[in-house]
DNA sequence: AACCGCTTGTGAACGCCTGAACAAAGTCGC
DNA sequence: GCGACTTTGTTCAGGCGTTCACAAGCGGTT
């Protein structure tokens, strides 16, 4: 049935898909019109049969013996992921990370172009930001309509994150990327991604703790419960 | 062999380990003192069953038929995690990104501090950003070595990523969170997490397509070519 | 035209993580 | 003081992802 969706490619895979597509990017810019597994591999920081593996879910993409058209895999992959036409994006709080994501222009030469700034404080509606107005929060849903964005980036306070975000999925997004450090709750056929910049700091804290200590905590704790938490 | 280190905890549960303790730091504010599983789960975005598996690495923390300790709970995964002790973080590239990064509260309230902010622009080195000053990018061995900093972020263009990285790492750096969309090459022993927000975006276009187009790409690809979209 | 070397594509095994069901254990009520 | 209920901690099975290793295919060369 359509409910039970045969996801053919992992999600894991497709991750790694768009690291291949920004290295042949860079390769094309080079000059390059043909590449190797192997060559593709350490540029994406990957094992090389796990890249093959990965186009493998394309179907056959490359010429075996000399490796694959640069050109070629390159729009391959853009047709894939879906970026051949440009998605709109909206954008909602524009403070200190919403101004950078909507000043960077790293995501418009990849097919992102944010069609739409919200914020609700009034110093800030009525700026421009990357060349766009910054509209007050109250035409979220307006500026869906208008714009026919589906996708929404939320870089509000946590507070009022899981409200805009029903704002959202209420005008029509569908898919949603979240700074926001809390667990989004969206209905059946909205996907989420979020994005947790205090919780990468702490696990890197956590290796380096693994690592300093000689005798890591939780092996401790496992071995010799007694000891109290006083 | 030490080099083949028994990972007790796996990476995954670390990372919502992180989640679990801001969630017990936002029930503490709010004056709880017990939490069962089924309620931090909610919280968390995760299922009961498997934040029991993961607390249950840390050995028996609960009392059964009442659920958590708020506090005794974030006692002990703060000192699993590392967080007990104020951990310096170096912060290279003083940009859109990286001065948001810098001026957030989010982190130093979680036990991540910044000790040093470097940047290579004339323009940028001198001016003061969350309230430490912008060193010049020269400095930067002199800065880990004075602060005993063990992590370092890179938020610099992609071009200089790897020669900041080198350079953190020659200087003592084990930890590494990389915003520049390129792969870093670093030596063992060595721990790197990359922030790719273009590939989170890509992904949930993929997402939407794949919603959209009743007839995915890639399936069309592989099982039956001439089943067209309808 | 046939051979040889190189690279892709795929099949299978391994390990990890996730989700659900069950047993242990402690507390609250009577 | 005892029973029953609630919730934890663990065990088991299933799925997913990753890795290794090998066969198939293509180009260049003689
Ligand atoms: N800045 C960082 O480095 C960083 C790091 C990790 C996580 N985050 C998270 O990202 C989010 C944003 O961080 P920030 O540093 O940019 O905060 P910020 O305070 O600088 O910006 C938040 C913006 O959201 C706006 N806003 C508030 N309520 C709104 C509403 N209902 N509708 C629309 N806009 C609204 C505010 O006016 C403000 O401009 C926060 O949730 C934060 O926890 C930020
Ligand atoms: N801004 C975003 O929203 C965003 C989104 C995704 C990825 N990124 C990535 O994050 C990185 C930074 O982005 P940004 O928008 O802040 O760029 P930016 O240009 O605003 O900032 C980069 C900063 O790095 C400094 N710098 C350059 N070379 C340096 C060196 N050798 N040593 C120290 N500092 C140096 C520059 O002076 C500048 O201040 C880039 O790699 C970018 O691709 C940014």
């Amino acid at each position: 049935m359509s409910e039970s969706r045969p996801r053919i490619v992992p999600e894991a895979t497709v991750a790694r898909l768009a690291v291949y597509l920004r290295v042949l990017a860079g390769l094309a810019d080079g000059g390059r019109s043909s590449v190797s597994s192997g060559e593709l591999a350490s540029a994406a920081g990957v094992n090389p049969a796990g890249l093959r593996k990965d186009l493998s879910y394309l179907g056959p993409c490359g010429v075996r013996g000399v490796g694959y058209s640069v050109a070629g895999l390159r729009e391959r992959l853009t047709e894939v992921l879906g970026g051949e036409r440009s998605r709109p994006c909206v954008l909602v709080g524009i403070g200190r990370l919403g101004s950078a994501l909507a000043d960077y222009a790293g995501f418009a030469s990849r097919g992102f172009q944010f069609v739409g700034l919200l914020d609700s404080d009034p110093r800030t509606v009525g700026t421009e930001v990357g060349g766009l107005p910054v509209h007050p929060a109250e035409e979220l849903e307006a500026v869906v309509a208008r714009t026919g964005a589906t996708i929404g980036v939320i870089t509000t306070p946590a507070e009022v994150a899981q409200t805009v975000c029903d704002r959202l999925v209420a005008a029509g997004v569908r898919s949603i990327l979240n700074f926001a450090p809390v667990a989004l709750t969206v209905p059946a056929g909205v996907d989420v991604r979020k994005v947790d910049l205090s919780v990468e700091l702490q696990v890197l804290a956590f290796l380096d703790q693994q690592r300093d200590g000689s005798a890591p905590v939780v092996a401790a704790l496992r071995a010799d419960p007694q000891e109290s938490v006083r």
